[in-house]
DNA sequence: CGATTGACCGAAG
DNA sequence: CCTTCGGCCAATC
């Protein structure tokens, strides 16, 4: 059983809940919330997520640490720049240490 | 309603 | 390194 109209809900709940200098990836999230195939609905999310608030979409990138949805923030520079101001760096709109950087759902957060 | 697209992923050549 | 393909599913045209 998978509630599909909860699935949004929850990917914008997993990235609010990413701690502040870390990233994830869209498949991680997809993954944790057990649709690992769709991690192009985590991406549609984020497209909506802009009219959201608490959503910090620019600590989400791809599974390359590649800054994939900058171009889709207010300002192509918002996204890295709210990153760098993080303490994470960013080189050739990559994540510098992506894998030291990474923040995995599954294990922070995991099931009990 | 059919076809295309998309802030993805992974494998294959 | 790059391209192509299959998969998945919502939103858009």
């Amino acid at each position: 059983m998978k509630d599909y109209s909860n699935f949004f809900n929850n990917v914008y709940e997993v990235v609010r809940n990413i701690p502040i200098g870390r990233v994830t990836s869209y498949g991680s999230i997809a993954k944790f919330l057990g649709v690992a195939r769709s991690a192009r609905m985590v991406g549609w999310a984020m497209n909506q997520a802009h009219i959201l608030e608490d959503v910090p979409a620019h600590r989400v990138v791809n599974r390359n640490g590649r800054l994939t949805g900058k171009a889709h923030f207010a300002e192509i520079n918002q996204m890295q720049k709210l990153l760098e101001k993080e303490g994470i760096k960013i080189e050739n709109d990559e994540v510098v240490d992506f894998e030291k950087h990474f923040w995995d759902p599954s294990i922070e957060l995991g099931f009990d």
